[in-house]
DNA sequence: CCGTATTACTAAATCGCATTACTAAATCGT
DNA sequence: ACGATTTAGTAATGCGATTTAGTAATACGG
């Protein structure tokens, strides 16, 4: 009789030519002849299931195996009120620093059973509001918020990748920008690079102020006057070697020459190299250029870039690693309020001596090198 | 009797210190003493119930909202077997393809208030395998595969982008790959390029064959005959540029001569330009170079990238549109099988007019050019 | 050979919501 | 005034997995 039943579910599926719909306990249980108590509790190895024999445990996996099941995640969801998915929040998807960090995330996640949601806000006030409720709603068991000023005093852990500082319950994942400037200024600074421009980042970008400070520290603790004049803020929400651009052309614009040039990030010392090149000037010979991040293109760039490499990948795995244990840890458990990440100093070929002469823009046939490397 | 009911649930809420855990649809229920079918059929609008007064109606939304009632997700999702979720499959969460596809499935997906699970397979097989049950188990309505061989049958719709052809039930969204290789030949061609070498994708990219036969194709079609010496192919499973560096070599070692390199991809086609160049060819003087995909730092290379744009944001865009018509019609509709997007020529520096004699590695010296451009 | 332990399971309740199928009372048309 | 309709709801079922509380059947100790 039982063998009937199966038959009848079975083939029900087998003959469709529609498309097989998922298989779940029931159907797993009908097919062995069991209930699907057992069948929950040998493949969830229940210490409850001790007694059930080797031969059936096997019969049960191997068919559990073969038709591809696998718990339907929103009932046990429901039942065991965990969702085994966290919330991610990006400025965006973009092909540079997300990527990576995302990237770390995942790889972290998927092997702890956890899945996600990416949300990306295009630094849209109201959606930075709203998306972490609407991940709420869906039950999210964590939060990380990719260098995004992330909602206060959530129900569930939050983790900030580069995110504003000192907010309440929230672990901050950071690079240690003191260290990371420091090597920098001391790379530039030991080839013997005395008049630097600054380039530095929006200001709604979370790591804009901390590296600036970090950058104007190392400055002055090798005894380099910051000069105004050598500076210049990165303009515009969408992140793009254009900013970086526009930025060195301002600088170039004030007159003042310089040797080198540290920009906020790579993508941004990318477009920075071209301002520099139409102006005039080689790269690395008459200026030098030092980039952050090392992004995976900034080594495929011509010349390849030296940069403060930002480890990413690590960042995202730390952020997933450290969500999850939070969250195993109960949501009234201590937390660490900050994760220092290590800066690594990648030289390429970008920087170089410093020139004996300064170089001015006046100097030099400014067609010379334009429109070709 | 109901008043004593719902003191004790509220209250037990409000003694605890520990954080209130979300009120659900029997609390509503008992505190406002309706059945929780009437708060359910008011707060979804139900037509059932618009014999309910309009004061019982306010009764119930203004306490829900005074609770910060949200139905919980997992159960409506479980019960209404809709998670309002879709999968997407991609080999990896890179910097270049992948990230441009997935910012245009998400713009539309959540736009439409839909989320998506992403998952990356790094082109292993078991994992190409078993993901899409995972992904089922967590109910999705439907399935986006990026760049990867897909699952054929599965219970919901599915989209691939760029995918291997001609699979049951699956709407490929492909580049008009016939176009693409025109565009590409024709530009060197009418540049007067009559010897072009070709770097061929990977085996796994399910790219490599389609774009393969329209670049014979084309060349053909301008009576070019394909050299097997001026013709190599990516090796490696993570795309980088090192991989088209090493097959540039690989053709520069070949020793005949050519004016015109056609890259599998811009990530390619950026390591070529180093090869080319430390083999002391400039580019574009000596040698032209073409990419596909047109990723965001091709324009901002050096010579910056001519290539040929698959409009990577837009196929993602479509795909997440196709996805979710295909789920609203139902699995047994009609579906598309295939749908073309157009390639789009982005001339930029890397190419320029064939020069008049062939260039060859012995004739020029080879270290002129090689560290700086 | 009786009572307890162990073996090998199963029935039923539960998670929170949606939905189908009702009901009891009031109102209406003729 | 009596059946029909409308009004204002409620009870019961099920989505799929987990979990608690069992139950037969056999084994074993004394």
């Amino acid at each position: 009789m039982p063998g009937k039943k199966k038959m009848r579910t079975r083939r029900a599926k087998l003959d469709s030519t529609q498309p097989t719909t998922a298989v779940n306990l029931k159907d797993l249980a009908e097919t062995l002849g069991l209930s699907s108590t057992t069948v929950s509790l040998v493949l969830n190895h229940s210490p409850i299931a001790n007694s059930i024999p080797a031969r059936t445990k096997r019969r049960i996996f191997s068919l559990a195996k073969k038709l591809h099941y696998h718990p339907n995640f929103v009932a046990r969801s429901l039942r065991a009120k965990r969702s085994y998915t966290i919330g991610v929040m990006v400025p965006e998807v973009s092909e540079g620093y997300e990527a990576m960090v995302l990237s770390g995330i995942e790889d972290f996640l998927l092997q702890e059973g956890y899945f996600y949601f990416v949300v990306s806000h295009r630094h849209r006030r109201d959606l930075i509001e709203e998306y972490p409720h609407l991940l709420l709603a869906r039950s999210i068991e964590g939060l990380i918020a990719v260098d995004t000023p992330c909602g206060r005093n959530l129900p569930v852990p939050v983790v900030a990748v580069s995110g504003h500082r000192e907010v309440e319950r929230v672990t901050n994942i950071v690079l240690d920008h003191d260290k990371a400037a420091a090597l920098a200024v001391g790379h530039l600074f030991d080839l013997g690079h005395r008049k630097i421009a600054l380039i530095k980042g929006q200001s709604f970008s979370s790591d804009t102020e901390v590296r600036w400070a970090s950058l104007r520290l190392a400055m002055s603790a090798r005894g380099l006057p910051l000069e105004t004049l050598l500076t210049a803020q990165l303009e515009g929400d969408t992140p793009s070697p254009q900013l970086g651009y526009l930025a060195t052309k301002k600088i170039l614009a004030a007159g003042l020459s310089f040797t080198a040039l540290i920009a906020f990030n790579d993508v941004s010392a990318i477009g920075a190299i071209r301002a520099l090149r139409e102006a005039g000037f080689r790269v690395p010979e008459d200026v030098s250029v030092v980039g952050f991040d090392d992004i995976q293109s900034a080594a495929f760039q011509n010349p390849a870039l030296t940069t403060i490499r930002q480890p990413l990948w690590e960042m995202g795995q730390l952020a997933a690693e450290t969500v999850l244990r939070r969250i195993a840890k109960g949501a009234s458990a201590p937390y660490s309020r900050t994760l220092m990440v290590e800066p690594k100093l990648v030289v390429r070929e970008s920087t170089a001596p410093a020139p004996r002469e300064l170089p001015t823009v006046s100097e030099r046939p400014s067609a010379a090198l334009v429109g070709n490397g």
